[in-house]
DNA sequence: TGCCAGGAAGCCG
DNA sequence: CGGCTTCATGGC
């Protein structure tokens, strides 16, 4: 291996309201993962800057992430896209205060949210990931999901090796607009869901999708039509690809199981709430659903 | 072993 | 618009 002697790294500024161990136990929620690799509180991932592979280490010091560059120093796009990836990964752009102010009144979030405070909404800043991931899990359990995006990312993503393991970026839409639905359903997918993550690769790869029309200033209400518009995309996707994706934290997949059962556990009901009885919990969360959200998939992994 | 899974489309009235 | 059926297969 050729020794990397020209270590370098950018630093992200975290704010107060943030928790690394958080967000790492989220990241650490499945063994099937293959998108990052977490050894020693350091987190490496490599992504796909236009065709330049970037391996990052992401450490947490005093009031910032520290992203080190495993594999050489990119290009100057290329340090300025790892620092931007990882701002909006950790969704670092939103003030927590107003949701913690919210939350210390709430029956239903006080003691989540001091439980695991600073953990951040992990997104997914690849548009294209954020939607085939949601079709992925559409109406299985997420270990078989998983199950899933692994064999698509290792047939179809790029990969890096780097200390002996190996690293993966998630499938590019150009790549994916190419395949056939028998490409796909061979690992398991449904016919449906390949019919439904092609056409989304298709319409991106022309460009007629792109994640910066629902990031312009849209209200939630229009971008939640837009999204719902695409085939595969129905209410549940669309809110948790805004909330997930487009920094909506109004965003509310209402409809999620996951959701449901927190709700179960956490009120010690007899059966999982009705859509009509969460509406009403969550008249309260006004603006930060998508983080009520995330806090109460939280506590389903104790 | 049968019910459940981080739903959505298509059809019908 | 609201309800019902179909898809599809692993996990537990």
């Amino acid at each position: 291996m050729i020794p990397n002697t020209n270590s370098s790294y950018v630093r992200v500024p975290t704010p107060v309201e943030f928790s690394f161990d958080e967000c790492l136990v989220f990241l650490n929620r499945s063994l099937q993962e293959n998108l990052h690799r977490i050894q020693n509180d350091q987190i490496i991932k490599l992504i796909d800057h236009q065709g330049e592979l970037i391996l990052i280490g992401v450490t947490h010091a005093e009031q910032h992430l520290r992203v080190e560059f495993l594999n050489g120093k990119p290009s100057e796009a290329g340090q300025r896209a790892a620092a931007e990836y990882v701002w909006a990964w950790f969704d670092l752009k939103t003030d927590l205060v107003p949701f913690y102010g919210m939350a210390a009144d709430d029956p239903i979030l006080q003691p989540i949210v001091k439980r695991h405070f600073g953990l951040r909404v992990m997104g997914f800043p690849d548009l294209f990931e954020a939607m085939a991931w949601a079709i992925t899990g559409q109406q299985i359990n997420l270990t078989f999901a998983y199950t899933l995006k692994k064999r698509f990312v290792e047939a179809y993503g790029k990969s890096l090796v780097y200390e002996g393991e190996i690293y993966w970026t998630f499938p590019s839409c150009e790549e994916i607009s190419e395949l056939k639905v028998s490409d796909l359903t061979p690992m398991q997918y449904s016919v449906r869901k390949v019919e439904y993550i092609i056409g989304i690769a298709a319409e991106m790869a022309k460009g007629n999708l792109v994640k910066e029309n629902f990031t312009d200033g849209k209200d939630a209400q229009t971008v939640e039509k837009e999204l719902v518009a695409i085939r595969g995309i129905g209410p549940w996707s669309a809110n948790y690809v805004m909330m997930k994706c487009l920094g909506f934290t109004s965003a509310f997949p209402i409809a999620d199981v996951g959701l449901h059962n927190a709700l179960k556990y956490q009120l010690e009901l007899e059966k999982k709430p009705s859509i009509a009885e969460i509406e009403s919990y969550a008249e309260n969360w006004k603006g930060w659903e998508a983080y009520a959200t995330f806090y109460l998939w939280r506590s389903l992994y104790e």
